[in-house]
DNA sequence: ACAGTATATACTTTTATTGGTATATATTTA
DNA sequence: TAAATATATACCAATAAAAGTATATACTGT
């Protein structure tokens, strides 16, 4: 995969945040959607064009689909995250506050019966 | 400066080429030109748009225009830069081979007086 | 003032990316 | 089998980015 592939994906707020989710674990496309307040369209056609250029994957789980990094990932986006998650910018506060709201709307829908995908269900119970 | 807009600079592999020997030193543009092979007008148009982005900054000498990094320059700059010249792709190569293209390009324009702006020079012989 | 060299800008065409609307598919549940 | 939910795709319009050609500017040496 070349460099410059990876930072016009990066370069996009919108995927970069989709990335920064996905790091933390696997999520279903509705979700991410809650997260991020995206239509749908643009969320589906984000991740299907991060999936076509390696980045992830999914697989479906009843009507859901469950979005995963592919692992390993490329190392150039586990660096810039890092680098990206210690910084100070708009940006970076915004994948902070990501990170945050995808907690909080895990531990919601584990609690509601049949409202998350098991795997995403598996993934926090064991953190 | 957002990130997004640093993503968007360097995922144009020319651009990231000019950030990568301007990492090394200044340089003017006729010499990035040659070192990159790459026509007069892409490289005065990609240059000026960085600079205006607030990445590099120019002075006149003579007829030659010397281009150099603000310093310090944005950190995710840096950071990638470094990753990159480890890193084994395409592109990183391509750095690679650019340094070394201009180790040699200013070896033999130092050799010749006045065919090297004073700035380089002087750069160039205190390494 | 003139020719030559280095660089920048204006303008136009081409190509790529994004966004929106509508529609299609896959699955579950009643 | 029909309705509901989640997701994907096709299509088109809008924008943005890149590339090319010609021309302009700034400076130097004659």
């Amino acid at each position: 995969m070349e460099a410059s592939e990876i930072y016009k994906c990066i370069a996009d707020p919108q995927r970069l945040r989709i990335l920064n989710l996905l790091e933390a674990g696997p999520l279903c496309v509705c979700h991410m959607q809650e997260i991020l307040e995206v239509p749908q369209v643009k969320m589906s056609k984000q991740l299907s064009s991060m999936k076509q250029l390696g980045l992830m994957k999914a697989h479906r789980e009843g009507t859901w689909m469950i979005y995963k990094l592919v692992d390993p990932v490329e190392g150039l986006i586990t660096a810039n995250l890092c680098y990206l998650r210690e910084a100070a910018c708009a940006e970076c506060n915004q994948l902070q506050r990501d990170l945050t709201k995808r907690e909080k709307l895990i531990l919601k829908v584990t609690k509601i019966e049949n409202d998350c995908p098991q795997e995403v269900y598996q993934q926090i119970t064991c953190c």
